[in-house]
Formats: C-alpha cells, structure tokens, sequence
DNA sequence: ACGCGCTCGTGAACGCATTCACAAAGTCGA
DNA sequence: TCGACTTTGTGAATGCGTTCACGAGCGCGT
C-alpha cells in the first residue's frame, strides 16, 4: 500500500523519500490520467468564461478553441468523467463544472496554510485566483518574528511554531511554500509532520517528501530558462543562408 | 484553420511550422527534446548546488539524487548535449554547468520586460532567480499612470505606452505577463507588436500568439487545483476497509 | 602492463499521451 | 415519421518520453 507516489509533474521526486529506488510497478488502478486532470482547471476556467457570456451549451471543439488545446483532446478528458455530453449539441456548460469542480474536488472547502511572507507570500497571499475556487487561508506564517503580527490580505501573519495549532485547528491540508531555498526542506518537513498532505512549494529547490503526501512545484526561474533556450535557438538559426 | 496555436500549457512551443498545420512531421531536426530541455535548468541549479559543496565531479547517479529524478533521464538527458562525461568517473562539475548554460542560452544576458506590477509583478521585480541567471529587467510597465514613476526593486516604473521604446532601445526579446487576466491579451498583441518572441505569461487565461512567437504560462491557481484532485482522492479512498 | 570495477552512452522495450477516424446517438426541420 | 446533419465517445494508430539493460571506455590498484 501507500504507493500513492507523490505526482509531480515537472519532476522531482516522489515517493522516494526513504531512499527505495523503485519499487514501485505504477500501478493506477481507475484513475483519471494526470495528464487530463491537469487540463481540468484550465476547462473550468474557460467553462466560467463562456458561462458569463451567455452560453449554456458548449461543442468540444468550442471549448477546445476557449482552452487552447485539441477538441479529440478534449472528448477524451471529460470521458474520464462520464458520458455528460449530448450527441449532435455539445455539453451543457453548467452541469460540465459542476462535473469538473467534482473530479476535482472543488465542491469541498479546503484550508491553506502558507509558509514565507516575503515578496511572493505576499503576492500570493493576495491573489484573488485561490480564494475563487475554494481555497481559504487559513494561516499565513513566517519564522521571522519581525513580521509576525503583520497585516496581509486580511490576515494577521503568524509565526511558524504556531504551525500545528494552525493546521490542526483548522484542518488544513494543503501547504505553501515560499521561503527561500534553504529553509523549504525543513518547513517541508514541519508541514508534513503538522499533517499536511499536499505540498505546493515555490522555493527553487528540490524536496523530499515521504510516501503518501503529494508534491508539486512552480518555479519562476526555470520558466525563464526554458523560454531562453527556445530564442537562443531562434537566434542561433535566424540567418541560415 | 490554423487552430495549431502556439501550445501552452507545459509546453512550448509552436515556432516550428510558420503555417501549415498538418503538413509537419515533425521535423526536430537536431533539437533536444522538450522535455530534456525543461530538466536542464533543474540540473544547473542542483549542479550549482553541488559546486558549492565543493564537488568538482558528479555521476549521473548523484547528479540525479540531487535533481530528483532517475539517473538514466540524466544520462540521456545530458547525451543530447554531446558527451561530455567520463566513463568510470563521471562528469566534471565546471565542464557540465558551462555546456549547459550553453545550451540554454544563458551565457548571454537577456533582457526581460516585465508588464503589470500588481501583487505578482512586484514579487516579480524583486525576485533574485532572475538576475542571477542573467535576465535583467529592461523596463517595469503598467497601465495605470496612477502607479507611473513608482519605484520597484531600483527601477522605476514606465507607462505601458513606452514599451515600444523599452523593447527596441534594449533589445528586448523576452516579456513577462502580470497584468490581470482581461488586460492579458491585449498586453501580449503589443508585446509582439513590438518585438517580443517569447513571452511568460502569469495572467489566468489563455493567451493567442502569432507562429514564431513562444509562450509558456504559470497558473497558480491551476497548480493548487491538481493538487486538491489528489487530495480529494486520497480522502476519498482514505479507508478502504 | 594488465585486468578489475565503475560509470557513461545508447539501442530496445515499454507505457502513456495525443491524434485520427468513424460508428453511435442525438437534434431539427420538413 | 423520416432523413439529413451535428457532435459525442472511443477503438486504433502513432509518436514521445521513460526506463531497462548492457556494451564501451576510462581510471586505478597491483
């Protein structure tokens, strides 16, 4: 049991924690492939945007142009939902969010705790995008207490040993990181022994989590990289006579 | 037609075909996979790491412990650069990080133009992962004249309507979103008005760019919906019994 | 000098994701 | 009621990426 490997989509680790190098054969019993279930929230979002525009049905191949992919792509995704379109109309867009809101869990409250308040805790304990879709802070930490006591967004900044009293008492089950690199891992470890089960970290470092609590990362700098590379390439073979 | 936008969700991409669709098979003439070049700075940053650490050389096993991933991916991974390891040994430190950087397009300065300096922009300006990688931010635009003149991490904020002398007086190739998401499009259209190739975009929505031009995209909000997808599955299934 | 052990580099196998293509199933107008 | 049209849902084909497995090359100790 328990290889629920953490997904991770840009790499990094997993369930490797411990140290077994793979031991485990991937198993995905009737699971929606993560590559559809990353594609969910961007269908919601462009399923909100056409709501508000009146619309009550959708083609696939109309959603597929609002979300910028492929309309097969978009057939097969939601068929891992359930047979909710209608042959010869489309879906209706109302009951395909209530749908996906449901795959994804958003009909649910979820509790947030979020670690760092420098320039990006900030950004992001601002940021309109997470309350919108369920997502409550319910803890803004920081281990500075030079900060602790500070106003943001509403919420008053406390310090990161208050952590388990936060996580508990509010049920959290989901952490942000956004401290600076050598502090993530052991805030990592800090969130999962307070009992957190899912990890969005931001610091531009690789963590280590134990089986069982899932890992995510965004990291800023590599996006620029990538976007280097492509016009390095662009640049490099811009006058090929 | 022509519906083969740019990819964005992890993917780059696009610049390949300037129109045709389905008449590119794909080529790749002697790229490196994607999906390899989205590890590279991954590499670079733990390989950094490591020199700091005072190691002069690394296995593709350590090297690979280090990123968080499997030691064959780093191996193949690296081979797309040339080879550049010592059989019985490993790869030298030094060698790696330049080749890479190399390959990235690092070892040139690239100039950045930063749009919107909301919560998330400043977060942005003020962000060390970008500077010390060798993005400098050529200019800070908004649209809001009322923020005009406002001073963020050393630089001063300009008017959107300058961007065009701010692309082409810097030789700006790169752009950054973090406007709000209705202001988005409008934003990228005139970034790629003014010259602009490759473009980060931050804002919540799906972006149209012109063939040639590469955008990648962040969604914070995304990112904590996938994560609430496992967490809700794991509750879910949380006691089999 | 020489073999032993270590690690790279890479062909091959495998699995997942995307795309194609079409039958099934529904709507709509006459 | 019926037939033409639209769009879903999905098997099949294709392509890409990951992992396996091992031969080739290199350093080191004897």
């Amino acid at each position: 049991m328990s290889e629920q490997r953490a997904a991770q989509v840009d790499g990094a680790v997993g369930a490797v924690g411990a140290g077994t190098p793979a031991t485990d054969p991937a198993p995905r019993r009737r699971g929606i492939p993560d590559a559809s279930v990353a594609r969910l929230p961007l269908y919601l979002r462009s399923l909100h945007g056409l709501a508000e525009g009146g619309r009550t049905t959708v083609s696939s191949e109309a959603l597929a142009a609002a979300a910028g992919v492929n309309s097969a792509k978009v057939r097969k995704d939601l068929s891992h939902l359930g047979s909710y379109g209608t042959r010869g109309v489309g879906y209706e867009v109302d009951e395909l969010v209530h749908h996906i809101s449901n795959a994804l869990g958003l009909t649910q409250h979820w509790s947030v705790v979020l670690v760092g308040v420098g320039n990006l805790g900030h950004a992001l304990a601002g940021y309109g995008g997470f309350a919108s879709r369920g997502f409550q802070i319910a803890g803004l930490l920081d281990a500075d207490r030079g900060r602790v006591g500070e106003q943001i967004a509403g919420l008053m900044v406390r310090h990161m040993d208050d952590l388990d009293e936060v996580v508990r008492g509010n049920g959290v089950s989901i952490g942000v990181i956004a401290t600076p690199a050598r502090a993530a891992q052991e805030v990592c470890d800090r969130l999962v022994g307070a009992g957190v089960t899912s990890i969005l970290n931001f610091a531009p470092t690789v963590l280590q989590v134990p089986p069982g609590v899932d890992l995510r990362k965004v990291d800023l700098s590599m996006e620029l990289q990538i976007l280097s590379f492509h016009e390095h390439r662009k640049s490099a073979k811009g006058v090929p006579a």
